[in-house]
DNA sequence: CATGAATGAGTGTTCATTCAT
DNA sequence: TATGAATGAACACTCATTCAT
C-alpha cells in the first residue's frame, strides 16, 4: 500500500511525523488514529504495534520533542559567548519554532492543560523547558526571588513563543532576525544586556 | 431533574459556565455534551434547545468571552491616565486571567489552532485582542513598522498570558501586583514608560 | 428502522432476547454487539444506552435468568407433595431446559469458567441453583457430610442438565416425561424415593 | 527469544499446553494467539507455522484430547473385571478430570455449542465419548430403547463431569475415591451393580 | 421550554493472519 | 524451522444529534 520502507525504523518515524503534523492542526482529541495512519501511509494496526496506544504515541512525541528542544536551548546557552543569555534563548526558541512549527503549536496548545491523561509528559515539558528560562533569569539577576524568576522566565518564554507563532501565521515574510530584534525590543534591557 | 429555574436564562448560563469549565480542563473535542449537561444540571436536550449544536455553543462562549475581554482592555486603556498603556493592558489581562482562568486556558489552548471548524470565532479572538496590544505598541513608538508592531504586541500579550497561567498553576500565593511587577520588569522600558 | 415499539421497555426486552439467543449459539465472546443489535432490530447505541456495556448486558441476563430458574425450582419443590424432592427438581429443570434451551446452553457453557469479568454473576448462578439441589440431597439423607451433599447435588444437576441438552439436540422427539423417567432411572433410589 | 528447543516437537507441545490452559480459563474466542505464543514462550509466527490457524489448533487439541480420553475410558472398561461398567467409567472420567482439569473445562464449555466453526471436532468429541457411556448403559440393560440408552449415558456422563468440576473448584480437599463414592451413591443401583 | 430515549457514524483498540528474513 | 513487523477487518464503545412527549 505504501512504498516499501527502505530504512529500518521508517514506520516509526512516518507515524510520528504524521501525528505531530495533524495534532498541531487539530489538537490531540480531534485527531483520529485513522487519519494518522493514513497520513503516515501505514496501516492503523502499525500505529498500535509501534506505540501501544494513542496516548502513548502522544507522550512519546512530547517527550522526544521536549528533549530535543531543551538540548538545543542549553546548547545555545553554552554557545552564547558574551551575548545576553536570554537573548540567546529567545533566538534559539524562535529558530525552533520556525523549523518545527507543528511541534511548537502542540506545545502551545497543550502545555497548560490540567486534565489527567498524559499530564506527566506535559509536566515534564513544562519543567524542563521553563527551568532553562527561569535559570537564565535567575542568573542575570541573583537578587530575584526564585518564584519571581520562574514567572519572569515564563514571561520571556511566552513572549517568544506567541510572537513566533504570530510570525509564522500572519507575517511569514519576516526573517528570524527581524522577529528576534522585535521581540528583544519588547523585552527588558536585562534581557538585552 | 434540576429544580425548575426561577429566572429566565438560568439554564442558558448554567450551560455556559459548565462548558467553559470543562473545556478549559479537557479541551473542546474531549468535552462531551453529556458531561456539559450533567455538570450544568440540565438534560442533554436542553443544550441543543438553547445552543443548536456543540460548535455553536463553543462559538458563543468564545464570542461572549472575547467581547468582555476586549471591552475591559479598552476600558483599562482609557482609564490608564499617565501610566504607560502597555502596563495598563498587561495589568488588566492579568486580572482577567485571575478572575476567569478557565476562559484564559481556552484562549491559550485554541488561539493558534489553524484547523477549520470554529476558526472564524478564533480568528475573531485573535484579531480583536491582539489588535488592542498592537495598537498600544504602535502608539508608544510611531516609527515602528506595523507588522513589527503586531509581533511586538503579540509578544507582550504572550508574556502576560503565559506568565499569568504559570502564576495560577504553580505560584497561586503571589498577588496580582507582585506578578504584574515581575512581568513588567521582564518587559522593555518602552512598555514601562 | 424497526417498527415503532408499542410497549414501554420493548427495546430492553428485544435486546435481551436477541442476546440470549445469539450467546447460546456462539458463546459470549464470539457474539458481537453489532449482531445483537441487528437481531434485536435496534441501533447499536441502544444496547449501550440500555445496558452500559456488553459485560453488563450479559450479567443482567444471567442474573435475571437465574432468578427465574431458582424461583421455579423452589416452586416445584413446594408443590412436590409426596413425590421425592429431587425428582421434582429434576422434572422442573428438564421443563426449563425445554422451554428455554438457549439460556440452558449459556449456563452449561459458562458456569465453570474461572476467568474474572462477570465471575460474580456466574458465582451467583452456581450458588443459587446448586444450593437448591444440595439442600434437597441433604434433606433426603441427613447423615450426609455437607460437602458430599453439594457434590451429590451437582451430580444430579449435571445429570439432568446434560441429559436435557442431549435430548433437545439429538432426540427432540422424546417427551419430557420419557426423558424424566430415563434420567430418574439413572439416578439412585434415594432420588426416586 | 526462548532457548533453542533441544527436542524436536517441543515447540508443538509447548503451544498445545499453553493453549489448553488458556482456553480452559477464558474460552476459545477470548484467548488470543498472542497470549498463547507468549505463554508457550515462542513467537507468534511459530503457532501458525505449526498449526496453520487458531481454529486448526483448537481442533487438534480437541481431537488429541478426546482420543486420549476415550482410549482411557475403554481401557478402564476392559480392566473393570467384575466391577459394574458404569462405575468403572465414572471413576476413570473423574480421574481424567482430576489429572487434566483444563481440558475437562474446555469440554464442558464447548460440547453443547451448536454454532458452526469447529463443530465437526465437537461432534466428534460428543459421539466418541458419549457412545462409550451409552454402550455401557445399553449393555447393563439390554431391554432399554437405544435412544433412552443414549440419554441415560449422557446423564451419567453429565453427573460425573459436573460433580468432578464442582469437586475441583469448590472442594479440592476431597479425594478421588470420596468423590467417586458420592457420585455413585447419587446414581442408580443399576450403575453400581 | 425542557426532556431523555434512541440513533448511527465514527473512535480507539484488538487480533488472526501473512510474509520477508 | 522459527521469527516478529506489518496488516486490515472486526470489535466494544462514544457521542453529537434528533424527536416524540
Amino acid at each position: 500500500m505504501s512504498e516499501t520502507s527502505a530504512v529500518t525504523g521508517a514506520t516509526h518515524r512516518q507515524i510520528i511525523d504524521a501525528a505531530v503534523r495533524l495534532i498541531a492542526e487539530r489538537g490531540f482529541s480531534a485527531t483520529s488514529v485513522d487519519e494518522i495512519a493514513e497520513t503516515a501511509g501505514v496501516a492503523k494496526g502499525s500505529v498500535y504495534y509501534n506505540f501501544g496506544s494513542k496516548a502513548d504515541l502522544f507522550a512519546q512525541i512530547l517527550t522526544e520533542g521536549i528533549t530535543r528542544l531543551t538540548a538545543s536551548l542549553r546548547a545555545a546557552l553554552a554557545a552564547a559567548g558574551d551575548r545576553p543569555p536570554l537573548a540567546a534563548l529567545a533566538g534559539e526558541l524562535l529558530r525552533q519554532v520556525h523549523d518545527n512549527p507543528a511541534f511548537a503549536k502542540v506545545v502551545a496548545a497543550e502545555v497548560f492543560r490540567t486534565g489527567r491523561d498524559w499530564q506527566d509528559s506535559i509536566r515534564l515539558i513544562h519543567d524542563e523547558a521553563m527551568a532553562v528560562f527561569a535559570q537564565a533569569v535567575a542568573d542575570s539577576d541573583p537578587t530575584l526571588d526564585p518564584q519571581d524568576a520562574e514567572i519572569a522566565g515564563s514571561a520571556v518564554f511566552g513572549a517568544t513563543l506567541v510572537a513566533g507563532l504570530e510570525w509564522l501565521a500572519f507575517h511569514p515574510d519576516r526573517t528570524v532576525d527581524q522577529v528576534l530584534t522585535t521581540v528583544l525590543r519588547a523585552l527588558t534591557p536585562d534581557v538585552r544586556r
